[in-house]
DNA sequence: CGCAATTCAATTGCGCACAATCTAATTACG
DNA sequence: CGTAATTAGATTGTGCGCAATTGAATTGCG
């Protein structure tokens, strides 16, 4: 990346386009990853992440596992049924408000969380950084992921691109 | 790799967990700030990225776009497609090697980078830290991305999940 | 009570991602 | 030269991710 001299914004352009594929790029990674070590297992990336949310607390309306990872219904739906198929997830309408649909697990998928231990070590290994270094990314990430939330949730008057 | 006995598995998981959410969390993020942006320009972020890639240097053939993104013929084929259709981008068959079509801009997809540099700036607010922080955040995703490709092309012998 | 507003989930439609498969073109090699 | 192996791109099928819509249940308020 060759060091323009007195224009800053082509300067910005470049990092903003760097750290664009930065994440896209890592996100991806961190998938593939994972790909090959769910599959034994059954799961893809994304119902593993559902699954672990389960595991860390079974019962769970749907709302609640989306907010948890920021993913609507129009995605957890088909992937709840996908779990139930698959015989991790039992889905049942909540008796006292109708409107809620409970996920919890089986007991093939409650029991699906010792496999996984081996998925976690294995991750660690990939990663191949410290314990103090995971959790410094871990932690600028979540940062990152507050500001962008936060700027998006304030205004979007930015019309005059 | 920290070996321990069994019982600190639930530690290592627990920030595997964590790592994958945040890392998940934040390109969603990512992608949700760039949206609104994009959508002026009338462009979604995969297809920002591809417009990107052609500023930088134009008229490359499909295999080149996918080998800068990590992104195969499978995702590139259609999106290449709809980018023609907006009348951002020409395909053409390379006379010389008749395999490959080559992609190029065409007026309007040339002009269109004018604009998007207000995107840029936008979304450097939007990430809310300064340039040193921002050049940091970059590097360390780079980095990850590399251990993990590097880990993943390795290996598979993790089949006793 | 009765009706409007809100909330939760499901559905639909579009656009990625990626594995697997296919075709056509090029290169390697005997 | 000719056949095998490789390479580029397209196609098909599955599974997200999200906006927009729908429908049912609940809540709020007079």
């Amino acid at each position: 990346m060759q060091k323009k001299a007195g224009n800053a914004d082509n300067f910005e352009i470049e990092l903003d386009a760097q750290l664009c594929f930065a994440i896209y790029g890592a996100a991806h990674a961190f998938t593939r990853t994972y790909k090959p070590l769910l599959e034994p297992l059954g799961l893809t990336y994304p119902q593993y992440l559902v699954m672990i949310t389960l595991w860390e607390e079974d019962d769970q309306p749907v709302k609640a596992i989306g907010d948890r990872l920021g993913l609507d219904s129009g995605t957890l739906s088909p992937l709840l049924k996908r779990l139930e198929q698959s015989g991790l997830v039992a889905r049942k309408r909540d008796r006292d408000d109708e409107r809620q649909v409970r996920i919890s697990l089986t007991k093939r998928g409650t029991e699906l969380k010792t496999q996984a231990a081996g998925v976690a070590g294995a991750i660690g290994k990939a990663v191949g950084c410290s314990f103090e270094e995971a959790v410094a990314l871990r932690d600028e990430l979540i940062a990152l992921k507050q500001r962008l939330t936060k700027a998006g949730s304030e205004k979007e008057a930015l019309s005059s691109v």
